[in-house]
DNA sequence: TATGAATGAGCATTCATTCAT
DNA sequence: GATGAATGAATGCTCATTCAT
């Protein structure tokens, strides 16, 4: 499901290659060609089904070449995400953070990911498969997770204090729980085929968001 | 992720083994021999990393013998889930239907699912893995989740009718959200471990959704 | 060289199969089979030369065959030298113990040992080849030889004791460097390709033998 | 074991190599570097585990590099063994020659065989491992051993002559066997790890070869 | 029904060797 | 001379599936 627990932003591992960086310009072109055949042989096939030879077959290089530069199919997935990751934040997700309105905020911010997540739906689908299979990679979504919700809880937090926010709400949980009922709804719609609009999906989630929070919804009189 | 998107309640495939039901009662045994034993060997092991004469040898049965019953590793692992339906719903999660109090109602859902999913977490798990490899098996969990999500979604309507939810709410969108958010929790606590009581996740999930529905929450004055 | 450090005398390892044996008689026959063409390809093709389907394809059966068997190719290497024990042993290699002359138990020792070895000439060379590459196999080839030269030490003190044996000497080093003079002999002789008559040879390291130890040589006055 | 049939003293290859010495003083040094270097890798991993790349990479140069001072594995490691040639001899074992006392030479041979073989116990072993696996190599220091052998007998004829060896011994096969029986002492002491001092070694292994020959050992009255 | 031996396609992985820069 | 990326043949090993007994 979406990444970790996140639902709305996204952040993706910048784990440095056990197998050194290519030195010359040569291997910095295979290397980028092994990786964008890997992405293209992964969506079409799925992490499972795709064999390596497929993705060097793609790649127009030797078996043995893809163990210059990697380890594992694992491996190279990881590389896939760290290359997808600046095409998967691009549209710009602000945090949430004092403004004039917190629900606008909140939308954009569900806007952006929802527009992200249906630019990378099959990305985001081998996410999840991989997620179910290896539990190193569930491990490090896990706590790239942790990082967002501890900072969605602060501002929640914060908003309780201001006394914007539903007092009675344990922040910690309540950011878990909202970004997983987005990252779960992107999920149904671009992956499982659920067939809304971008538009609908921010509208309704944005304002079950704010209800949750107890958040007054801007077009409410 | 729980199944689909049902969130609380569950409900399994009941498509019958295309490898007719056992006559003898030897077979009978052997075959539940075999159930038993894929539950065990694919709950230790995993879906994917379970062989088949792991669960033959688990089940102390020769490796032909699964062919008697089974016509693939997909097939048992259905008949594992189908064997699992009863244990899994028992907790008797009531439907949201009319009573008195309908935040009472939603509460005593999300802790029967809780406690049920707490108590078979690693089925839980497992399905997700599955669903993640299988598209038959995606197909049949979304399906399964489609009934849920309209019978909660015309409660919505209803409650909505009565001026008791917000109007502006999609009744089905909303229905998966909420769906969702819950099973997303449940999965982060007790397949990720995050480690959240029971209590507490049924506590914030229920205010959750009643305050995103627009329900008055049983304690606040 | 030759095995361990036992020079006459032979022994070899009864590790069962980590792969329990077969149940049915068709599977013994296959294991047997699996075990006649692996001597016959080590021996023809060397231990490091060999290929698992050049063993396959030897004993004519598939690849996977060998796998219900055997773990690897030094697993088998085993069953081949445990199949060849009693054949190397068969000479009839009386121990170092009371009777009329120890020079003519020595020389009936010597006489079997050169001439099991003359049998089985390529086995030993194959031991000496999986020796010095498979650390498991030296260790177990040298804890054989270690209870062989106990015993031997154990009768050279006897005889020290009756005063037949030079009393200067340490048992257990004259007992390994003794046989290692004859094994490495024989190894010169059948594997090296010196050409040497088992005659010679037996006259030769007996009276070496006994010269060594002290003893009087049968035939001189 | 040990090299050959040699025993006390060692002699190794002089083959010049195929590709001509290094013509530049940079390339003196990487050849040099690289010889190094195997040494270390080889002693460390074994002959037949080591690869290429672990040479070059503890070289500091590229795996192009070796290719140009080598040919093959084999190729270098005959070149590892040259070079040690020197350091393994170091030791002074003098040629049994005419001198005062017989077994005192015999003492001070085998003592600086044991004294060099504890230095060099690592490279020993290898030339083991290869002797078994490269039949080239394994020929080469067979004809050495010959060459050794020979010298070794012309003395035990010379000491027959005057009466001093028992006559009616093999020279060569003696030679031989005696050579053979230190060998192997030094083998299973310094490569199987018998817990040994090189003071008994000498001792015990000298009075046997003494007494086997039939000379009066120098400490009995 | 039950058995378990036999099958073999399928895939990952290694590493000596080449060669353009 | 030195570099290191690219090569790809060679091989080991797995495991779902079949089938004779």
């Amino acid at each position: 499901m979406t990444d970790g627990d996140r639902g709305p932003d996204v952040a993706v591992t910048d784990a440095p290659s056990p197998k050194g960086a290519p030195t010359t310009a040569r291997g910095v072109r295979t290397r980028a060609a092994l990786v964008a055949a890997a992405r293209t042989v992964f969506e079409r096939d799925g992490f499972l089904a795709s064999r390596l030879t497929d993705i060097t077959a793609e790649a127009s290089c030797s078996t043995g070449t893809f163990y210059t530069y990697f380890v594992s199919k694992e491996e190279i997935f990881l590389a896939v995400m760290e290359a997808a990751k600046d095409e998967m934040l691009h549209p710009g997700v602000p945090h949430v953070e004092a403004s004039d309105d917190p629900v606008s905020v909140i939308e954009a911010s569900n806007r952006g990911y929802f527009e992200a997540y249906a630019r990378n739906a099959k990305l985001m689908m081998l996410q999840e498969q991989v997620a179910t299979i290896d539990a190193d990679f569930r491990q490090r979504r896990l706590e790239r997770g942790e990082a967002f919700a501890r900072r969605n809880a602060k501002a929640i937090s914060r908003m309780q204090d201001d006394g914007l926010v539903d007092a009675a709400l344990d922040p910690i949980m309540t950011s878990r729980a909202l970004s997983g009922m987005v990252g779960r709804l992107a999920y149904s719609s671009f992956a499982l085929g659920m067939q809304w609009s971008v538009d609908d999906l921010v509208e309704t989630s944005t304002r079950l968001w704010a209800n949750a929070l107890g958040l007054r919804y801007r077009d409410d009189a």
